[in-house]
DNA sequence: AACTTCATCAACCGCTCGCGG
DNA sequence: ACCGCGAGCGGTTGATGAAGT
């Protein structure tokens, strides 16, 4: 048990301390943690300790190199399936830890909230007292219920459904992607150019459920997974019944299909400006292919 | 050259889980 | 069954350096 009173370290780690660290998990193994602190080994809690070993000093790590295409697309891919279980990815990933496939999607997710957000701002200098409905919406989604989503699986992220007022004991809910951010036009913002086109809802066909797979068709941790958004599926019309499977497909094809869906339900909403319905978007979870294709789409666009 | 913005990384915090008493 | 503890996990923050203006 660690001591609570006595002082302790906090912030970057010296060499020594590594030094010490080291030389106590040589001894002990990785484990033991507050008995580092306990012993006056060092003046770091177990859990920093613990951190310390994990992050930087266990053998083999890819410290200091950059995710290659092909860990950057096996994250895409496993963070679809399982979600932000970190630790479990990084279990597909030799030599990175849970903090590195994290640190890595966080960057990712900022950039694009930074990109999306220019753009729907500019949208909506565009469209100020223009268009009287502006409006994307896509038809409801009904999600059946997952026998498959035992509260283990599910218990924390039914949680977060609940906090955005989305997902909670209902067996359905609304899902509101924006199609415009599918595909965003986003050549046009430089030019000033209204992005964009109002749809008429009546005009959108249903899209079908989920189809539901079973975590027995899970499939089994491999290093060599496919990528789903290759460049030849980026020329596609991404509102086309083809490029809808695009994302839907993939996000389907694994336990997480249906939570997928309710997660990002949950990112997307509409908001009500002076009269006009103007997307609001909170990219919180947002599709990591649909990240992914817009990451494509805006990367020669100069943003 | 100075300033701003962005990306990356390390580390902390709060929470949950599992285990032993 | 309950409680306390250690370990582990995910979210978040702050520091730092690179790149852009």
């Amino acid at each position: 048990m660690e001591r609570t009173n006595a002082y302790v370290k906090k912030g970057p780690w010296t060499a020594e301390e590594d030094e010490v660290l080291i030389s106590h998990v040589n001894k002990c193994g990785p484990r033991d943690w507050s008995s580092i602190r306990s012993k006056g080994l060092l003046p770091r809690t177990g859990k920093s300790c613990r951190l310390r070993w994990v992050n930087k000093l266990r053998p083999n790590l890819k410290t200091g190199s950059k995710f290659s295409a092909e860990e950057e697309r096996m994250v895409i891919q496993l963070q679809a399936q399982f979600g932000n279980k970190w630790a479990k990815i990084a279990t597909y990933l030799p030599g990175r830890t849970d903090n590195d496939v994290k640190n890595f999607w966080s960057t990712r997710r900022k950039r694009f909230e930074r990109i999306l957000q220019k753009s729907t701002s500019l949208q909506f200098q565009n469209n100020k007292g223009k268009s009287p409905l502006v409006r994307h919406e896509i038809p409801e989604v009904k999600v059946p219920p997952d026998p498959c989503s035992s509260a283990v699986e599910e218990g924390t992220s039914c949680c977060n459904y609940e906090t955005h007022n989305c997902f909670s004991n209902s067996q359905e809910f609304r899902m509101v992607p924006l199609p415009d951010l599918v595909k965003p036009n986003l050549q046009n913002v430089e030019a000033e150019q209204p992005i964009l086109e109002a749809t008429p809802l009546n005009m959108i066909s249903p899209i079908d459920s989920p189809p539901h797979y079973s975590l027995s068709q899970l499939p089994q941790p491999q290093l060599d997974l496919p990528f789903l958004s290759e460049c030849k599926e980026l020329d596609q019309d991404p509102m086309a019944p083809d490029s809808l499977d695009m994302f839907g497909q993939e996000v389907t094809e694994c336990e997480s299909g249906q939570k997928f869906f309710k997660e990002n339900a949950a990112s997307t909403k509409l908001g009500e400006v002076k009269g006009l319905s103007i997307p609001n978007i909170v990219f919180d979870d947002f599709p990591p292919e649909m990240l992914d294709y817009l990451e494509t789409l805006t990367s020669s666009s100069e943003l």
